[in-house]
Parts: structure tokens; sequence; C-alpha cells
DNA sequence: AGCACGCCGACT
DNA sequence: GTCGGCGTGCTC
């Protein structure tokens, strides 16, 4: 047996920690790599990962501690898996203990067992000798059971409960003299026959080429992006290639957006396949989670859906991975201390197991596109909608020159009407929720702040309530200005007041509304969608959650309400996400035979994002914003790391970063460092937040830079003062 | 990160 | 006279 385990524990420190092996005792398993191990830690006692074996250790003898116990016989985390996790730790420069604790479910880093397991009863042989002699004579319940666990194999609580109801005092009793006992065994689950299964829809020519050019490349590596519009079939070509990969025996892993994981889309995969399948996604509870976990552990499951995190998931016999809309941000970690992109990683697991992986979307990131223009990803294109669809069509509304009502201009209350009378379903679109951004003192000019933000509180109307979007603040909406007594008036626009005003101008037209405030738990999403699908409701109003996944085929205009929010943003990632947006709610407009009407409310008609989006559509707008991000050396021209951090004081914010780039006074060639500045909004939630960006045109120059650097930059007292983190390939900027 | 140890203010 | 503040140090 080696000498030493080296073990990874879920702690901020970037190394592996080593243990001697466990004392000789039966309950322990010989300690193996990928094992959970419980070791000595301080004063405490930690569950960590055997990472390594060894011989010997730089640590002095006297001072290694042997395992206390190993949690596994076999290994939860396999070599492939070993491999992600530790590409993962060096390239987000995170520590590797806590990279492994976000891929394992929080009951597995408790203790609880890899293997599914279930209680069950059996008679003891004292039990069997006993009810022979007719024990126990005075109590029928106790009888009844012993001679139940007598006559047969083991019994599962489920089987008691059918047959004996309330058994578990009987059963109390009958341990105590001996007579019955009960173990957890492993739960063995036969390979289920593939269930009758409906088959798809024909497919159109470009989606069988799609469908041709992947299934080609199954058995290995290659990254395809599926740049189908919205209505072109993107699922169906993910139906096909996970068919046949499950057809194959392998397994398939599915991952889709925060949002996109609606019942209606587990629903699609389970209709079509009569497999087992494992869904993972952030609103299960813990030991939901782990038994989802355990049904891809075990490889019952063929199909892996999840978000995020379940990039990280265990899929033995991985034949396929698809990234569906694969530009949404929600693939990026952007909290916590592990920020990670899913999308990302999907490709580098994808690459180290050698299988396809295929990126899909209407709206490609920049970066995707960029790959294939770079020769490593191989563009599939669907550009034909389903049956006699038609693409919609896009007009912009001046502002300038329009009469409005509450931020909805006349031209586009008349289109409504119109489509309301052709009997069509109108959604109308607003980035933003509540029922105003601003509470405005009619008198004194008063605007209610957020005290812990640099932000202003909207107004929820119909909660009666002023709240901050940034940090969560909840206060009564205050019936008079606090400050000089005089009325209080509610300014702009959200989605509950222009389902408000829609209302008044629409009478008796049911409309609904989609947005955080209305979503707040399971199936709320799910019954404004049938609302919507019945024709009950006519007028759908929402934010960016109307953008994901539901088919409205009766859906004939789409209005933007506000597309100027991003025009002039400083963050160059900005239009990205306002082409997306727009091109994606668009893609609401006329799914089914007729023609779809988009339009959207601008002040600046001629703005050339706007105008080439209009005319040349996502594709030429991405051609001319990839020209913009080269000429500015911005990703994915350059590499980009940002260094955060946010203290109580903004000075000790800048402080920190200021000290960090200090350790520099000469960046090396190639990496530039800039900054530190506060955040676009310094303030939030009560602390100041500032950051220091680091960028290179070399992604290995970069990383070389930061593997330096930061060993030096966590070793500042001033980095005990500050919450701080790294963020590689930053989404957010300011 | 935890969790200790270690010296200086307001309370039973 | 103690309870407890968070600065500093360590974890195989």
């Amino acid at each position: 047996m080696p000498k030493v385990f080296r073990v990874a524990l879920d702690t901020p420190l970037r190394r592996l920690f080593d243990y001697l092996p466990p004392a000789p005792d039966q309950t322990t398993f010989p300690p193996v790599v990928g094992a959970r191990v419980r070791v000595p830690f301080g004063r405490q006692r930690l569950i960590g990962l055997i990472l390594e074996a060894a011989d010997s250790s730089e640590v002095p003898a006297g001072r290694l501690k042997p395992i206390l116990e190993v949690l596994d016989g076999t290994p939860v985390v396999d070599a492939g898996a070993l491999a992600l996790l530790g590409w993962a730790a060096q390239y987000y420069h995170h520590p590797i203990g806590e990279v492994l604790s976000s891929a394992l479910p929080k009951a597995l880093r408790m203790g609880a067992s890899a293997a599914a397991s279930e209680e069950r009863w059996f008679a003891t042989a004292a039990g069997v000798a006993a009810r022979a002699h007719g024990e126990p004579r005075r109590a029928p319940r106790q009888r009844a059971l012993l001679e139940f666990l007598s006559a047969g194999t083991a019994a599962t609580a489920a089987t008691l409960d059918e047959h004996h109801g309330s058994w578990r005092e009987a059963a109390r009793a009958l341990t105590a003299r001996g007579w019955i006992a009960s173990a957890a065994v492993a739960i063995e689950r036969s390979a289920e026959p593939h269930a009758a299964r409906a088959t798809g829809p024909e497919l159109f020519a470009e989606q069988h080429t799609a469908v041709e050019a992947i299934g080609e490349s199954l058995g290995g590596f290659r990254a395809f992006v599926l740049h189908g519009i919205t209505g072109s079939g993107k699922t169906e070509v993910y139906l096909r290639l996970v068919e046949r990969v499950v057809d194959a025996g392998h397994r398939a892993l599915v991952l889709v957006p925060e949002i996109g994981l609606t019942p209606q889309l587990v629903g699609r995969f389970r209709e079509r396949f009569g497999v087992p399948m494992a869904v993972l996604h952030s609103a299960l509870t813990d030991s939901e989670r782990l038994g989802a976990w355990r049904e891809a552990f075990s490889g019952h499951a063929r199909i892996v859906l999840g978000t995020r995190s379940a990039v990280f998931a265990p899929v033995p016999d991985l034949g396929l991975i698809v990234v569906d809309e694969e530009h949404d941000s929600s693939f990026k970690q952007h909290e916590g201390g592990f920020r990670y992109s899913a999308r990302d990683l999907a490709v580098v697991r994808a690459q180290q197991t050698g299988v396809p992986v295929i990126l899909g979307s209407a709206t490609p990131s920049l970066e995707t596109l960029h790959n294939v223009d770079a020769g490593r990803y191989t563009h599939l294109r669907l550009q034909r909608r389903a049956a006699h669809a038609q693409p919609p069509r896009l007009i912009l509304l001046d502002l300038r020159k329009s009469a409005m009502q509450a931020g909805i201009s006349m031209q586009a209350m008349l289109a409504i009407e119109r489509h309301l009378a052709q009997d069509g379903q109108v959604l109308v679109f607003l980035n933003r929720r509540g029922y105003a951004p601003t509470l405005l003192c009619t008198a004194c000019g008063w605007i209610a702040p957020c005290s812990e933000c640099d932000a202003r509180l909207t107004v929820h109307l119909g909660a009666g309530r002023l709240r901050c979007h940034h940090c969560g603040a909840d206060a009564p909406l205050p019936p008079r200005c606090p400050v000089c007594g005089f009325a209080v008036k509610a300014v702009g626009q959200g989605t509950e007041r222009v389902e408000e005003i829609l209302g008044e101008r629409f009478a008796g037209v049911a409309i609904a509304r989609l947005d955080r405030d209305v979503v707040r738990k399971r199936g709320d999403m799910e019954a404004v969608v049938r609302r919507m699908a019945s024709g009950e409701a006519r007028i759908l109003v929402g934010t960016q959650m109307v953008t994901k996944g539901h088919d409205f085929p009766n859906m004939t205009l789409v209005v933007v309400l506000n597309a100027d929010q991003g025009l002039f943003s400083t963050d160059f990632r900005a239009p990205e996400r306002l082409a997306q947006t727009i091109v994606q709610v668009a893609g609401r407009a006329g799914r089914g035979s007729r023609a779809g009407e988009v339009l959207i409310q601008t002040e600046f008609p001629d703005h050339p994002l706007l105008q080439n989006l209009l005319a040349a559509g996502y594709d030429g707008f991405a051609h001319v914003a990839l020209e913009e991000r080269s000429l500015a050396s911005w990703p994915p021209f350059s590499r980009l790391a940002a260094l955060r951090d946010s203290a109580k004081t903004r000075e000790a914010a800048l402080a920190f970063l200021s000290e960090a780039r200090g350790l520099v006074p000469r960046p090396p060639r190639g990496v530039r460092l800039l900054g530190p500045v506060p955040a676009a909004m310094a303030k939030r939630a009560g602390r100041y937040h500032a950051q220091l960006l680091i960028e290179s045109t070399q992604r290995a120059r970069l990383h070389g830079f930061l593997d330096a650097w930061l060993p030096e930059v966590e070793g500042l007292r001033s980095a005990r003062a500050v919450r701080w983190s790294l963020d590689v390939d930053p989404l957010e900027l300011f």
C-alpha cells in the first residue's frame, strides 16, 4: 500500500494535504484515488477526496495523521471527472478542493452513500426459531409481522406498509427481542427494457444534414455549432442524435439554461425516449439532487439533463454532449468563489472524453462564432422554419415622433388592437419588472433610494412595497414623501404597470404576466404558459423570461417596449446582449402559419446596431460586432480576467486592488493591468465593489501571469480586510 | 474557510 | 473581576 495519500479538502487553500493510510479496521475500505475520506484537519474532521497516492511526503513524518475512514469502496469521482475538474481548477485559478466540492451534491460531501440503498427487514435465525415455537403469543401484530418476514426474503418498508399498515411499532418490539433486524441494502436496478417511444416528425433537409454530420462524428471529439433560427427545429436534431447515442448503448449529457429547463422540455425528452433520465437543476432539494446524481452515477440514467452544474455530473460511457442556447449567460457562474463557464467546460469535457459536443443557439455568442471562423468549430445552419412559418417582419418605431401612453406608443397600441381583432396573440417585452423603477416626490424632488446600494427602489404597487432589485431590501410603500410630506408618484414603467395600462386599454382581454415576481415557485411558469396556450389570455407581458422556450403558434405580434438600454452602455458586451435579446424575443412571433410582426420602440432608430440588425439579421450584426471587437482588442481577440473585491469602504476596496497591482510594477510582456476602478454600481448591499482587469492577447501569457501573481495577492495583508475573487473570462465587466 | 489563541473595552 | 471584540496564525 502507498505510504501517503494526498487529499483535496473543501478549503480555499491551494494545496493538497498528506495523510497516512487508515488504521486496519473492518469498517473502512482500502483507500483509492477518487474515494472520499474522513480526515482530521486541525480541530475539525472533514470529508475530502483522495487525489493521489505516493510513497513519500514533503511534510515531516511526525506531523502526518492517519485517515480516519474511507467512505467509498470504488471512486465517486473517476479519472475522467478528475481530469475535467483539474483542468477547471487550473484554468479558473481556483483551489481544487473547492472545485471538487462544487461538483458533488451536498449530501455526498456530508458523507451520504454514493449508491442508492434502501432499508430491508428480515427475520433473524432466532426469530425464525421463536416463530416455530408460536412466539410471540400475546401480540397479534408482532406475530403477523414475524410470520411474514420468516416466510419470504427481506422486505422493504414499502412492502411492509402495504401488508401491515403501521408496522413500525411491532418492528421495534421484535427488534428489541432480536427476532428481526434491518439493513441498508444497495438497490439493484434491473436494466429496464426500452419502453415503446414516440417517433419524431420527419426531418427537413437541413436537419437531416446536421444529424448526419454530427452522427458521423460520434465516437470522436468535434465541436458543432447548431445555428438555427427560432422554430427551425434544433431540439429535433438533439433528439435524433441522443437517440442514436442511447441506441448504441452510450449515454448523453444535455445542458440547458437555468430558465430553459422547464417541465415542457423534460416532458419532450421523456415522451420521446422510454429510458431512465436524470434531471439536475437548482430547484432540487438536497435529497432530490442526491437521488438524481445516483441515477447518473450508477449509469441507470441513459440521459442526464441539467443546468450549469450538471456539466460535472457523472455520466459513465458518455457518447454526446449537447449545450442548448449556448449563448445564454446563465451557463457562466458569476457569483461565489468558483466562477466557471459550463459551456466552455462542456467543450473541454467532450474533448477529454473524445465525444462530439453540440452548441445550439439561434444567436450564437461571438466567442463561439469566432471559433467557427478560426476553424475550431463546425458550423451547421438551420435557416428554414417549420411548416409554412414565415420569418417575422421587424419594424422600428421612432419614439421621438410618437404620442405615448405610459411607455407604449400609439402605433404599438393600434397594432395590438389590430392583431387582437384578427384573433392573434400579442407579446409585450420589457426588461424591467415591478410597477415603476422610481418613486418621486412631486414637490421636493426626493427619489426613494436604497440605503444599501447606489440604486433607486422599485415600486411594486400590487404588493404595496418598495424593493431594491440589487440587495433585496423591502419596505412598505410610503403614501407621502418622508422628507416634505407631499404626494409621491411612480415614474417610469415596469411589467406590472404595463399590464395595468393594457388592461385598461383592452378591457375584456385577459392579460398574463411572466416575470420573476409572478414565477415564485414550481409550476407558476407552467400556469402562465397554459393560460396563453389555451387562448384564455391573449396578451403576455414579460421580461427576459419570455425569450426562452415556449412556442405560442398564435402569437403574431411582438412589441419590444425599450430597445435603448444597452445601445450606449460602456460594457463591450452590451450590443451582443441586446442583439440576442431582440432576435430571441422576435422569434416568439409567427411560429404558426401566420406571418409575425415585431415592433421595436426606440429613440434612436438610426443607431447602426439597430439598422444593421434589421438589414442583415443576427449574422450581419455578428460580423460587424466581431470586427469592432477585433479593432478594440476585446475578447474573443484577447483574454480577460477580473480581480474583484468588496469592502466596507470604497477606500479599502480600492486599496487592496492597488496593492495587488503594485506587486507587479512592470507586468510581463503581453499582459496589461487596467484599473483598479470602482464598480459601476459601487455600493451594493452595503459594501463597496471595485475591480482590476487583467488582459492579454494570449491565453498562455495571461494564465502564466495569474499563476505567479495570485499566490502573492493571496498573501497581502489587505486581502484579509476585503472579500475578493478572480473571474476568468468575465461576462459582466462593470 | 473554520477554528484556535491572544490581548483590550463594558458589564454581571 | 469576566464576556467578547476581531487581528493573526495554522491546518497534512
